[in-house]
DNA sequence: TAGATTGTTAATCGATTAACAATC
DNA sequence: TAGATTGTTAATCGATTAACAATC
């Protein structure tokens, strides 16, 4: 087997991919502010990473710096959209419209993220037919036919725990490729050829609380 | 310099800590169903972890299993809940009045968490007085005393990327001793006795983006 | 007792950082 | 040119897993 499918077959990892994130926002606000270039350095400074590993998760590119320049920043941030699937759009559903659903289509909407938010979906008859935003909340049942009319691609999960795992396997059942999931609940997928991606809010407040005690205690 | 100041020292690593969250979900949903003991395998194949794994990670706590029985179910998730600083109940505010906020402010409150979601904050005037819950928006500049006056410890940031750094810096010199971020900027933050956690809700949909591409391409 | 399960050591694996030759 | 910065190799560091003696 060769280095490029090599590569392939293992992907680049998450640590890596997680960063490549961070790496967007700050080349948008270095374009905004009518930079051209960068360096690892910079790049670095920014998000308190060192430039050697700014400059490993880069070596993963198809895309060259050049030496005492730096990065091009408009064509790092096209190539770094291109490896994350950013350069098309998907479209977008959200399941559950309570508070934080609703509040999610609408945030992720207003951000213009490149995500089409096309759908709301509950299974509470009271809430079908009131109006997100733009959108009209639908019922659970006629999700499997909007998904497929609409070609949608991604589900948002913001449903109560007790009902994320049915939440989940009607998401897979209508050929869904991916799941953001805002439940506190570890989802088991009946098709290993869906992606899931966990928010975690309420573990990420439990995890500030730690932190919290840990810096009180001198680190 | 002995092993146990050795061992507040460095603390507990980070990816155990964020383990910790997903064991207590799990203690308490076997709780709920009416178990007393639990295996580290049982636990490991709910979260898809090894049974090592989940050894490792408890053996930093003051709480011993006990071969053949495993752990008790109850004794762990009050240590686990003791070491993440859960047995205290610690006063929230949320920042920004937006979409966002005002969900979080709701859900957060609704869900019972331990933490008592207390004020809403933001500094558009037009939003001042309006009712999220049972809680009256209130005017940033009536944060510092507000803070004071309610011994709130955590700030839930929850504005526009724009007006993120300016906030983290009101909570910071407010007194806060976390702060939630749920912006896509990474905050530098004045004291280093402040502890932060971002939410990163864009880039999980980024990093969700990428996991199915890379499905696609067979892994 | 026999066997299941813990707690812990040691091995493996992966991620981060240091270092430096190449180069613009 | 001189020096800043890349790309990459090798070293270090940390996290996960395997293995197994202790034990209930």
């Amino acid at each position: 087997m060769n280095v490029v499918s090599d590569k392939r077959k293992n992907g680049i990892p998450k640590s890596v991919v997680a960063r490549y994130t961070e790496y967007l926002n700050v080349l948008r606000s270095l374009r905004e502010k009518g930079d051209d270039w960068v360096s690892s350095r910079t790049l670095a400074e920014r998000l308190n990473y060192t430039s050697s590993t700014v400059r490993q998760d880069l070596s993963h590119l198809s895309f060259s710096g050049i030496s005492k320049r730096g990065y091009e920043i408009a064509g790092l941030e096209k190539e770094i959209s291109g490896v994350l699937g950013l350069n098309i759009v998907r479209n977008v559903v959200v399941i559950g419209a309570g508070n934080l659903g609703r509040a999610l289509a609408q945030h992720l909407d207003s951000l213009e993220t490149g995500f089409n938010i096309c759908g709301i979906f509950d299974n509470d008859v009271r809430k079908i037919g009131m109006k997100v935003g733009s959108l009209e909340i639908l019922g659970d049942s006629s999700f499997p036919s909007f998904a497929r009319e609409n070609d949608v691609t991604v589900g948002i999960l913001a449903v109560p725990d007790s009902a994320a795992q049915d939440a989940a396997d009607m998401l897979v059942s209508a050929g869904i490729t991916g799941i953001l999931n805002f439940t506190s609940k570890h989802l088991v997928l009946a098709s290993d050829q869906v992606a899931c991606t966990d928010v975690r809010i309420v573990a990420s407040l439990q995890e500030l609380s730690h932190g919290i005690i840990a810096k009180m205690q001198g680190e």
